[in-house]
DNA sequence: TAGATTGTTAATCGATTAACAATC
DNA sequence: TAGATTGTTAATCGATTAACAATC
């Protein structure tokens, strides 16, 4: 559909667009310049943004809201419900298993998996617990495409490699490690070691800066 | 001490050169080509980062292993424990007050903050839950520089606030929502649902694809 | 029609890649 | 010395910004 290659920024700003217009009333009419404020971007790069897809502005007036989000929404995909497995039940798991951030009709965790046998049946928010062994048998029957990945660095190669067995076509990796899978799958990495590493990087470079004054 | 204004994707590489190397022997010789063989760079890519902090090698050899993580240390500021404060300790909060990727040398929640009376007063991880209202004392007491933001949407800018005026230099953003903070104060966003629809987009996109055939 | 704002093209900026002289 | 690999410059690629004709 898209015309060109669109760079992923671009789907990126498409999901704070999104978002941003989320609550506005469905019949106003925005210019790429009010939307461009409710944000930190131009408005040029909202027109491009959206340029990429189609013509869903009007000339001399602007987006109609209610257009625009079902736009939006068709492009990101997201008129689907997403199956998704999470692997890994520890804390960071577990608070993404009820995490009120995403959205359930378009995002729906339908298995969990880990190793430690004292977690395998327990229940959380409906879903139980598996062994990450039945990965690969369980996931085509359950329709799911995405796989999250909550385990500690050490297990999340052989995670995703399972998660790729059972067909998954996209990875969110939270593990504080890269891994390689192959390139027909999605990957996305949140790392938050490198967040905080980066944070580091612009504190520790503003004392100097202040120092050498 | 850089030469020239650096990117933001260079930081980041750096953190990944320095996780890369972290379990090799500190006197090992790498050479450019084989660091970028541990990652998906390539040599090129690795010298220019390095480069634009100082001559960290040795042409005809490489780079020696301890020296290059002693340096990417230094750059990225990590010789000190950066103090850090949490706000909103719901699930996604406490998971991170117990996460075992942070470095805890390095980066050390000193402070935990929530509104819901139910919580204040609780300790996790041996650090006790206090009133937001109190962010703005506390944080200096503490030498707190960073600030990490896990509340739900609707309290982030206030909680961002309250940080700023706490002296806070960097803030870790995880409420599903834009924040607008000095320019001065360092922003990171970690957006779960922006990676969601991110996946949701290619695998649309690519189902798409399938189907025109 | 006059005013406003889109969609798009051209100009600019910045990061990546290629290539190679300098150096061990 | 010959071989290897750095640090750096120049060429390429891609994304952002500026500008404006087309359109309501």
């Amino acid at each position: 559909m898209p015309k060109f290659k669109v760079p992923e920024v671009t789907i990126e700003r498409l999901s704070i667009y999104l978002r941003a217009i989320k609550r506005l009333n469905e019949e106003n009419i925005l210019s790429s310049q009010e939307l461009a404020n409710l944000l930190e971007t131009s408005d040029g790069q909202v027109r491009k943004d959206l340029a990429y897809f189609g013509e869903f502005g009007v000339p001399g007036q602007g987006y109609k809201v209610g257009k625009l989000k079902k736009e939006i929404r068709h492009i990101l995909g997201l008129n689907t419900t997403w199956g998704m497995a999470l692997v890994g039940v520890g804390n960071l798991g577990r608070a993404l298993l009820i995490y009120p951030g995403f959205k359930r009709n378009e995002f729906e965790i339908r298995a969990a998996f880990d190793k430690d046998p004292s977690k395998i049946g327990k229940v959380w928010q409906g879903v139980e617990v598996q062994d990450v062994e039945n990965i690969p048998q369980i996931l085509p029957l359950k329709e799911i495409k995405i796989g999250i990945i909550t385990t500690p660095a050490s297990a999340a190669q052989e995670v995703a490699d399972k998660l790729v067995k059972g067909g998954v076509k996209g990875i969110l990796n939270f593990a504080p490690t890269r891994i390689s899978i192959p390139k027909e799958v999605k990957l996305k990495n949140v790392d938050l070691s490198m967040q905080l590493e980066n944070l580091s990087y612009f504190l520790n470079k503003r004392s100097q800066i202040r120092r050498q004054k």
